[in-house]
Order: structure tokens, then sequence, then C-alpha cells
DNA sequence: CATGAATGAGCGTTCATTCAT
DNA sequence: TATGAATGAACGCTCATTCAT
């Protein structure tokens, strides 16, 4: 197990600990669609939304969870009736962008190995247009997943490094596969694909960032007419 | 706060910064190149080397102090004797990347500026020369830069940040000169920019990591072929 | 540094404080009669009076949180919740001499300005009166209060010599007003009250320190027939 | 041994330090008027001097040797080739108005108790005057003496309380042995003393602190009318 | 369920003192 | 003799986590 964080005690106390007592916050009270269910959300949504800020203040390792707690108004004992402690947070408050993610992908991924030749590029617009509704829907998380993915696996940033990682392992698949079926032209296919995760990431970090250089039409037509079409067989 | 750290005062030249004391451990004894100028510079490399082991395995802002000088094998004063902080420490570690990055732009800017028309793409490909010795010579240091360059301007990572987006920011000037005499297509050249320092980022940082998927030549070439040729003029 | 601790809040009544958060440990929960406020006022008063009586042997600058959370028998994390540091502490116990003491002035220049010219001598009496209550029932604290009250204003001493400067003025205040009206024949009353003040400290240091040399009474006797008739218009 | 400063290490250690290593500073080099001990003393005073200034502004025991020798311009080494550490410091400079004050009380106590009845006065008034001289020509040490003397004999401020008490009780001696030969009227000799040294010393420090409200004579001839007059014998 | 008091390990930083140069 | 590098204990303060109310 990997440091959680700076003053963690009990945790790292001895050097097995095989034993792990049940999670009281996975067992939730009442029926799941119940008024106790309702509560629930809420509150977590209330934590989630101000931890949220403070993640992109001053990243996800620089947050404590007293600031947490006090950009929330709630006492500091309830933040763990709700989450295991930062790193659950983290994963919680990833969870949509993680699942819009991951279906995107799996959907293309099905998209390609289904279509027609002709037709091969649909799923890889399609996954454009998911990305981009992702982008937009889902702004300050996004930034947060592109502001953390490049750091370690580690503490509070770990969900967000794996999923990044696991977006990537993906995304290569994608193109491997389209390569398989004769629409790309790059050598390697791994490159390719980073190239086009690489500049997308880019140009949505600065769209995000506090420039909003440019609105996400643009971003989308400027990737595809500078990479996608240098990518693309001609 | 009013003490200012070093990289800021770098980054902010020319705009009439008040008059500062010298920090204290500027204005060594002895003879600039004497024993005592030795010992103090391998000893600096002593704990710059760990740290940035230490920086990579866990992001800037989990490294601790005390990390570090377990790392370099030193006592907890000593530390001291030589950085303000942990982020003196990164400041100076990144000292070498951030010379030699802005003196590669610096350099581009002025051969753009003095080309032929002709001979515009001269600049750019030493530009992109110098890059790629950089990712070479300094590989842990470059990674590490890539790791960290889109967190927060905060605590420990601070100069990583400012670095980050004075790179991009004179990249962008690059592009718009190049666009004005008539060498980019690309619409809008921040744009373009972005989409190469993106693709080549995640290129790098790939590169560099735990997968070493490909050598460095690759990735110039897989660059040329699939970004430049498309932002190119045809 | 733009935090303000409480005493110099307290102090500097009047001069228009720039709007300051309230400090989060003056908002407690619960009733202010509760059992919490009780708690809190028992856990106060047991940190303050093991670090009075530190503060009596080492003097206020050479006393450490860990000594005083060691004598309190409480856990270092602990002592912050109550203090915000040890300024704020020394600042806290002096609070009921602080009080006494100025209201006691308060209440002596009122009855000065309100007195008839033949009764100019009461309230100065019962100034003096109840100074010596002040002695009989805080006695550890004023021996404090006479230990610091010479150091400079720095540190966890700030709030003691604060005060000390306070009362002296005062002090002074009502020995020009008794000179207006005719009651001293001193020819400089600045003069007059720090003699009178600096012999009650020496002599009240005296009796509280390790001597115990004589008994309250005999050393308000003492100040009245030397120094008092010495003072007092013949 | 008492605490020496906070961050002491090696005094220390363990209970017992029976044996104790010669200290290396008593030793001085060369003849006692030679060029050498010119050198000590002319290094000695530079130190001296700096740091009674920062005893001033921070009090004793807030001053380091850090900052002792950043204000005398030399390195961290020669200050303990110099002192054994700030007690010692503290000692010397406190020797001169040690022996000042000691020497003017032994000729006090001498002249007394060779004084005819009638001139008994003499040696109060030669003590006096030998006071006000030391006020002037001393007057920064004076300043620090008053401030620290109050403090508890603990670490670097021990020679000054010591000195303190020591004064105190050759002052007493002297009033005892005064009314033994039938000068004052007071009851109890060394409640007299108190107040005369009490108001001496309030007079004073507010003559040399910040106010410097008046000078030494009228201080002198306001005691005498005010204190001296009411304590005689009438 | 919510609260916030309690804990004590950990963190960044400073310091007195020693000693090789 | 002067220097300042080295040490590591100590210091002020923060933190994650638990738990009684």
């Amino acid at each position: 197990m990997t440091k959680q964080s700076r003053y963690s005690r009990r945790l790292s106390r001895g050097i097995a600990q095989p034993v792990e007592p049940p999670r009281l916050p996975e067992e939730r009270p009442g029926p799941p669609g119940g008024v106790r269910d309702a509560n629930r959300r809420r509150r977590v949504e209330q934590i989630g939304q101000g931890a949220l800020k403070l993640f992109l203040d001053r990243g996800v390792a620089d947050v404590t969870v007293d600031d947490v707690v006090a950009a929330a108004g709630i006492a500091k004992g309830s933040f763990y009736r709700y989450f295991d402690g930062m790193e659950d947070l983290v994963d919680a408050l990833l969870r949509p962008l993680r699942e819009l993610l991951l279906r995107a992908l799996e959907a293309a991924a099905a998209g390609i190995a289904a279509a027609e030749p002709a037709e091969v590029a649909t799923p890889y617009l399609a996954l454009a247009a998911a990305l981009s509704d992702a982008v937009i829907t889902h702004a300050d998380l996004f930034r947060l997943f592109l502001q953390e993915s490049r750091g370690p696996a580690v503490g509070a940033r770990r969900p967000i490094r794996l999923l990044a990682d696991e977006v990537t392992r993906r995304g290569v698949e994608l193109s491997v596969e389209g390569r398989r079926r004769g629409w790309f032209r790059s050598t390697d296919p791994r490159v390719a694909t980073l190239i086009i995760i690489g500049a997308a990431e880019r140009l949505i970090f600065e769209h995000l960032g506090s420039g909003r250089f440019a609105d996400p039409a643009e971003i989308s037509s400027a990737l595809v007419s500078t990479i996608i079409d240098g990518v693309r067989k001609r």
C-alpha cells in the first residue's frame, strides 16, 4: 500500500495488514432509491463539488480533509461517513467521467469490430463526439483529469492516473484494430494514438484553463484538419 | 509574503524588480573554482539526483524534506544549507532544462526573424533537434517536467508550471511569426502549436515512462510525418 | 503578516480595524452554558495553570508548546484547538488581570473626574485597594506580569508588555489629572507616577517571589507612609 | 544544570556531568597586554556591542548565536572562540556594570561603617552619584540589566538575574545598617530599600527607553525630594 | 446521523555546537 | 586564527483518523 498522505498514521503501522474491517461507507442505509439514499447523494455531491474546486486550485496532493470539510461546511467526522479518505473521494468524484469515457471507448471498439470497411470511420467520429460531449458536460472534472493524469499513481491521485492509463491502453487498441482493418496509414498505430490523444488533451486543457481560447467545435475541426487528415490513409 | 524565490526572479526579467538583498547561499566563500565550491557542487548534485528519483516516483507534492535527506544520506539541517526549501530545490533541479528550453526557443525566434522565406523551416527543425537532444540528455528531468507541468503553480511545483507556461507562450509566438511569414497554412497558429506541443509531449512522456515504446528518432519522424506534414502548407 | 491576534484587537479598540473573519475557535458549538462549553473551560484552565507555573519558572520565552502540553497532560495537537500559539495562550492567561487592572484604572479616572476637591484622594485609595486585591486573588498571574513587563513586546511576551505600557500610560494620566486638581505637589506628575508604580511593583514582586517577606497590608502602609506622604501636598 | 537554550543538545545528555573539559576561551593566548590580547579585546567588544542591541530589541532569550554572528559580521565558529555560549557572552557583557555596581555598594558599606553619625548620609549620596554615573556611561547595558533583571535565572539571562539579586541583597544590608545607626525612620529597612530601588529602576527604565522623558539630574532630584525625604527621619 | 474533541506521527525549519580545512 | 559545513535534536504547527457525545 502506497503512502496515503503525509500525516497518515494508522495505515502504515507494521508491515502486513491482512485483515481489513468492512468499510462502513460502502453499506448504504435504507433502500437504494429511498429518502436516505437521496440525502446521501445530495451530501456527496455537496462535498464533491467543493473538493473539485480545491483540487483544481491546488492539486489533489495539496488538498487536505480539513480543506474539504471547510469548503463543504460540514464537520470533519462527517466526511468519513461518506468517504474512506481522499482517495475514495477522488474516486467517487471521477466516477461519472470514468463511466462516460470507458463506455464510449467500449462502444467504439464494438463499432469498429462490427463496421463494414467503408464505414470504419464512423465509430471514431462517434467517439470524438462523445468526448466532446464529456468536455462540455463535465468541464471541471475533465480539467482535473487532465491536470492529474500524468502524476504518479500515488495517494489520492491514484484513481485518476489509473483511469488515464486505461484510456490510453484502450485508445491504442482501437488504433491497432483500425490499422488492422486498413484505415490508418501510420506505421505505428500506438504512435498515432498518442499523437491524437496528446494533441487533443493539450487543446482541451488550454480550452478549459484560464485561456478559454477557442470553442470546442473549433478544437474538433482543428484536430481533424491537421491531424486526422495527416494520419488517415490517403 | 514578500520573499521572492529564484525562478520568479528569473522569469520576470526586466519588470523592474525592487532591490533584493542577495541570498546568503549565493555568496560562497573562497574562489569560485576552489575546493569549497567543488564540494558544494557535488553535494547539490547528490541531493538533486536523489530527489529527482523521488519526484518521479511520488510526485513533487508528495515528497518531503525527510525523504530527500534520507535519499541523499545527509542530515536534515544540511538540506537547508543548500536550498531554501523544496521549491528552491525543484527550481535548482530544473535550471539546466529551463536554460536549454529557453535558449532553444530564443534561437528559433531569432532564426525565424532572420530567415529567408525559403529557409524558414530551418529554425523550426533546429528547435526540434534541440528538444530531442534535451529529451536524451536530460531524460529524467524532462520526464519530471512533463509529469508536473499541468499541475497548479503551487508549492514546490511552481517553478515547473511557470516554465511550462513560458514555453507554451514562446512556442505560440513562434507559430504566429511562422504564419505571418507564410509557412503555416493553419488558420489558428495557436491551435497548431498546441497540437504539436501536446502530441510531442505525449510521445515523449510515453517514451520516457515505463513503456520506452520507441526510440527518439522514431518519435521525431512520426511527428513530422503525421503532424508537421499536416500543418505545413501544401 | 496580516494576522492580528486577540489582545492587539482588544487594545486598539476604536481605531477602525479592517474587517477580520472571526477566529474559528471563537464560535463554539452548542449552547454557551452547555457541557461542551464547560469541558472547554476546564481544559483551558488546565492548560493555563500548568503553563503559568512554567512561565514563572523559566520565563515566557523559554517555555515551549511541548512543555505546556506535557504539564497539562494532553496531546500536542490539542493545544492548538484551544490556542493559536503561545502568544495567544499568554493573552488568554492574562485576560482576568488585564480586565481587573483596566477596569480599576477606568474607575479611578471616572472617580477623579467626578470628585469634589476634598475627596479627590478617595479614587486613588480605591485604586490602591483594587490593586491590592488583584495581588492577592491573582498572585501568580501578577507575578508573571511583573516578571515580564519590562521585556520587549516580542513573541509570546507581547501581550504582557503591551498591557504594562497601557497601565503606565493610564497611571500617568491619573497623576496628571490629580495634579491639575491640586492634589499633588510634585513638579512632574509623570515622575511621581513612575516612582509609585516602580516602588509598588518592586515591593509586590518581592512579596510574591520566593521571599514572601511581608504581608500585603504592610506593603500598602509602607507605600503610603513613605511615598504617598512624600508625594502628597503638605 | 538548567536549560541553556531550546536547541541545546550536548549539555543535557544523561544526568550527571562530573568531568568538565577545560574551557578553551578562558586560556588567553599571548601575554595579557600583547597584541593578541588587544585583538581579542577588540573582537569581544565588536561582538558584544552588536549583541547588546539585539538583546534590547528582542530580549536575551530570543536572540540566537546566528543573530549575534550576523550582527558582528563574523563566522559562527568564531563566536565560540571568544565565548562559551550565550550565557558566557551575557556574562562578559555585564562585567563592567557588575564591577561598577558591586564596587559602589562595597564602598558605601565601608563608608557607612566608618562614618560619624552626622555624616552617615554621605556614603548614600556617593552611592547615588555612582549609580547615576553608571546610568550615563553604560546606558544600554543598564537598560538591559533593568529589562532582564526580573526574569528567572535561567539560560543566558542567569548572570543578569544573579547580579540583580546580589544588588538587592547588598542594598538591603546597607539599609539595615543605616537604620541600626539611626538614620532611617522606616520600620522595615528592607521595605524602604525596595521602594527606593523600585522607584529608581522605574525612572531610569523610562528614561533609557523610548521616552527619554527626563534628564538624569532631574531623576535624582525627584527621587530625593519625594522618597528620600519620606524615608529619612524627620 | 452529525459533530468536533482528541491523538500523536509527521512536516518544514531552526539552532547550538563541533570540527576539518 | 577564522571559517562555515555538518549534525540531529528540538521546535511550532498540521494532519488523517477515531470516537464519545
